[in-house]
DNA sequence: CGCTTACCGGTAAGCGCTTACAGGCATCGG
DNA sequence: CCGATGCCTGTAAGCGCTTACCGGTAAGCG
């Protein structure tokens, strides 16, 4: 394969060096900034430099000392049927990606992208793959087995996002706990339900697990009755929420007063399925969900959800990882603090100063 | 810098040669599938490699065989004030751009993503970096002047998204005549609108010239009245539209009956600053976009617009840059179709069929 | 005025991998 | 039984860059 970039006649920094009229040695020095070229020769360098249009290569720098400059980050991409407006879901992960980027332009870093797809053969493999391209990796949540990663994670450092943390890897997430106890209180206390239902993400899910035991912890503090069980098994998706919907309610039972969604997906689709069945929300039912996307507020109602600082997550994620690439150590468990965003699922009046739909707001800025 | 990644005890293919019994070649020849190796050294390899779980090094393979496998990705991220709800705007290069990923991993080619932010000073030194870095660059829109391109062009292959094809760079681009075609008949001759006004995107916009060019052509075929003038010159920003709108009225001119958009964005800061006035969409001024990015069905009222096929201009800025990658030339301008997307901005009746909010549908199937 | 000291710049050795080339061994034919 | 013919496999060169090391020149000092 070798004709592929030969064809355009490759230049190095022999050209530059003997355009300059001086050594390959001084064209490095003088591109990296290392020890101290006269004046005159490093004007003579770089007049080269631009004539030639010169750019090193970045294979040849990383193989030489050791850095690529560059995070491999992996996620799933959505499955096959999906909800219209669902597209929006991979805005969470774009939000959080953009994120990434933001923290490793700092430092020179670029990101490198891998989707994997949900039925994707040789998903180590690819990851494997890209680890070789990568200083680091940053996975998104439910890439890799515990053990993928711990396999991985003597290869490159790696951090995981809303994972779990181990002794080889640096896990980032949001304060699960945190939202689903704001959540839980508004709705028993500042609102006076006294039975709630979670519908619950996929279940190998760090994050859904820990909301699913902060749900039942806090319903009991509160005093509130709690329905759970398989039929509240959801999977972060829309259908899944619509389906657990669904299904309680052709089983015949009765829904609880409000209803504690995984995430915003989920709510989306719970919605959908309680209007298909003519239940009012949030009059016969409260809904809440979980992150905060971009299209909770437009939904109909506006969905009460916990805000999940996703710029910040990606951010921070970068951070870890960096300081993990130079060796040095840091808490392998890094939590960010939620925020809960009150609209009208649950049961809130309209908040007449933020106008749901096209409202003209400057952005709060979430990260710097 | 090297105690980077020295620190993590590196593995070689030399490791690997030593612990099967073979050598270096072998290992090598093992791993890319070249030659005929020995059923027996083949398992040799591949117990090494799995034992201890080795991936080779991308930089080493890329400046070896002269292909990195890696394909960079620019564009632009948003400037500081947002509208509410433009956080979508990524959305859609974001699509875009999983298109483009979707196109390289059939080749086994990863996104390296790299985003400017617009005010940032050396963008081209940027850009030269994550060529450096790259086999070949996509650039989105108005990344680049002409000469920059030109200049960047004769170190990597170029495929630029919607901007212009010259003698070293590729382009692709949707047919957007034919869009604004359909918008203007279906405005003038379904509708029967006479007077018609065209927001501008950014004036440095090859699509934005295009589409104004058009709009001028085609109203004037169908013979309708156009408005024009520095007046109606928005930026693609929702802002931009809004302020179109708003100093149009204060500077008392009559709205014409319709009003097209350069993209979705300004469409959405239009129908914002119409209904702060008072105005109705569509009975008192009609309303289109171009672009059809998710939220324009859960705008009030839904917006009629044009539909760009955003995952496939990626996927074929992939294939196009790819071929050039190999040496392969083709042409140096792609069209993709457009579909005009009808819903209720332009006064049509709603659809009944298309619920707008939370409806469940299948998605039609966009590519793949 | 000659020697030390500093400062630059050049030479060359790798970084980890692919692959052209050549050598070894076994098999097959004469 | 010996030479020819392949089929594998190993050796080594080189991809483009960084940098340790060393030699040369000029400046500083006695």
């Amino acid at each position: 394969m070798p004709e592929a970039m030969r064809a355009k006649g490759t230049l190095t920094i022999y050209d530059v060096a003997s355009r300059a009229g001086v050594s390959i040695a001084s064209v490095s020095r003088v591109l990296n900034g290392q020890g101290t070229p006269r004046a005159e020769t490093r004007e003579k360098v770089m007049r080269a430099v631009q004539e030639l249009s010169f750019v090193p290569d970045g294979a040849a720098r990383a193989l030489s000392n050791g850095l690529k400059e560059v995070v491999g980050v992996v996620f799933r991409r959505g499955g096959e049927q999906l909800f219209e407006g669902e597209d929006e879901s991979f805005l969470f992960i774009d939000v959080i990606n953009r994120g990434i980027e933001v923290g490793a332009q700092r430092h020179g870093f670029d990101l490198l992208i891998s989707s994997v797809g949900f039925n994707d053969d040789n998903v180590a493999a690819r990851i494997a793959a890209l680890a070789g391209k990568a200083d680091g990796l940053i996975l998104h949540d439910r890439m890799l087995s515990a053990v993928g990663i711990a396999r991985l994670a003597d290869m490159v450092p790696i951090v995981t996002l809303a994972g779990s943390p181990s002794s080889a890897s640096i896990n980032v997430r949001c304060d699960n706990e945190s939202g689903i106890r704001a959540l839980v209180q508004h709705l028993v206390i500042d609102h006076g339900y006294r039975s709630l239902g979670y519908v619950s993400g996929r279940a190998d899910s760090p994050d859904n697990r820990t909301r699913s035991r902060a749900f039942a912890a806090e319903a009991a503090g509160a005093g509130a009755e709690i329905d759970t069980g398989p039929a509240w098994h959801g999977n972060y998706s829309a259908a899944g929420g619509a389906t657990v919907v669904t299904s309680l309610l052709d089983a015949g039972r009765k829904l609880p007063r409000a209803i504690l969604c995984a995430n915003d997906q989920t709510a989306l689709g719970v919605i959908y399925a309680l209007a298909q069945r003519g239940i009012k929300v949030p009059q016969d039912v409260a809904v809440t969900g979980f992150d905060d996307v971009p299209v909770a507020r437009h939904l109909h109602p506006p969905l009460t959800t916990v805000r999940q600082p996703m710029q910040e997550l990606g951010a921070r994620a970068f951070e870890a990882l960096y300081s993990r690439i130079n060796a040095a150590a840091g808490k392998p468990d890094i939590v960010l603090p939620v925020q809960l965003v009150v609209r009208e699922s649950c049961g809130c009046p309209p908040n007449p100063t933020a106008l749901s739909g096209t409202a003209l707001l400057a952005r709060d800025g979430q990260l710097r």
